[in-house]
DNA sequence: CAAATGAAATCATATATATGAATTAAAATC
DNA sequence: GATTTTAATTCATATATATGATTTCATTTG
């Protein structure tokens, strides 16, 4: 048996970490269905031992102590600190930005972006979360992870148009993550932000399967005039940190 | 009263972010003194929710979704999304680098960090946790919070040398505290990290009290030829940043 | 390979929490 | 500024959880 109020901790984190604007008890307590007076003991805990607090209109937020936890969160993935060094010389030889996420439930967590001096826009940062079907990295993931785990995310997936070109076809979907499969790295073509093309590859740990994915990030007509150099250097750094984090296959 | 599971889901957050390397339950049931079985059941619903995992050698870690909810909790905070573009600027107009923080219980939090081309070595970055007194965000927030605050901080701080230069002797810090409360910003000496040194400056909210602190760093010598046109811009852009989010003193 | 250590799981019951109802406080509307 | 609406808080008790003891299983160490 799981713990109630453990749980229920866990669920105000995540809600109020979608309302950066804060939430009043009562719809806090509407959002998770549970009593008010329930939510209002968890709130005064939590509020005690800083994790979360009343911005000025009296709404709760999430506190200060969750910024430490979720640095920390991140740094003891030891694909962290072991891929860092390898993303850097991938920068530095395809001169695009890097990103680098891991597989949280149903979506991607970014945990690195390297920047280059000819920077792009783009709304990913470490730390943020995005779909998988749209994003190069989150296909990835979907590309390369177990057939069973793939159908059941996909199952519970709705595939919402965030660009013109976003694939909202669930067979049209299937049919590039096969691709994918067979060419060893992934496509997006503008599917999550206008004019952002992105190659990505996947990253395996020593449990034999898909660990996290690394991604090359740039405007569109430069990444495609040298995408050939661009995916040998993806795919050897990639099969560097796999094997940096003790991958063997 | 306080939600007991509640308060040791937080209290297994903590002590797991001071380990990077993970914890077995025994480590941890002994670290928080609670009882093995109840210590077994709070992590497996924190494990169920992705809240912490195992590591290949089993011991417990903090899990991938409490990256996005620190990340949030950054952002959730008014001082950050308003501070950011008026530190982009003073780092312009400073050349060196940039550091905001906030105050979590007895310690700061660095919420930014905006870098120069000339880029300096230090261990502070967004996410990280620093002591007070060895810091010049930190006797900031020292120098410009309420008395009684002051003294409760000082009492339970072990004053523990980091570089030559920190400060160790209550008497000396508390003096230099009143200097810079008539100096309206601090210093830090190389008292945290050999050839840096800082100048700090309170930002106040809202409330009329310190809401956060930022600093100019940079090598001992560069910052020290210029230290009072950087010390006007730092306290130029501290009053803007404090009118910006409501400071009417 | 024996011994020790640690993890996982189960259980009965003492203890802590969740709950709905009631009350108070605050905000919105007339 | 009275009235209505909505949100926050308190409280007694039904309900859920935490606990220590115990067992099993797995892994590590000597």
């Amino acid at each position: 048996m799981s713990v109630k109020s453990a749980k229920r901790v866990l669920e105000i984190f995540e809600v109020l970490s979608h309302y950066q604007q804060g939430l009043t008890i009562k719809e806090i307590s509407v959002k998770l269905e549970m009593p008010q007076s329930s939510t209002f003991n968890l709130l005064r805990t939590l509020k005690e031992e800083g994790y979360v607090r009343q911005d000025l209109q009296k709404k709760y937020r999430l506190g200060e102590k969750l910024i430490p936890i979720g640095t920390s969160a991140m740094e003891s993935l030891d694909i962290y600190s072991i891929g860092l060094p390898y993303l850097q010389r991938l920068m530095e030889s395809v001169q695009e930005t890097i990103f680098m996420a891991v597989l949280s439930e149903d979506e991607l967590v970014y945990i690195a972006k390297i920047d280059t001096n000819r920077s792009i826009r783009t709304t990913a940062q470490p730390g943020y979360r995005k779909p998988l079907y749209c994003t190069g990295l989150g296909k990835t993931f979907l590309a390369f992870m177990a057939e069973d785990n793939k159908n059941q995310l996909l199952n519970q997936m709705e595939l919402k148009p965030i660009t013109a070109r976003t694939v909202i076809e669930r067979n049209e979907l299937e049919k590039q993550l096969k691709l994918f499969q067979k060419l060893g790295y992934s496509i997006d073509d503008e599917e999550n932000e206008e004019g952002l093309y992105c190659l990505a590859a996947p990253i395996y740990g020593s449990n034999q399967g898909i660990t996290a994915a690394i991604s090359v990030a740039g405007p569109k007509q430069r990444m495609q005039v040298r995408t050939e150099m661009i995916i040998e250097e993806l795919k050897k750094t990639a099969r560097h940190i796999s094997k940096g984090i003790g991958y063997s296959g």
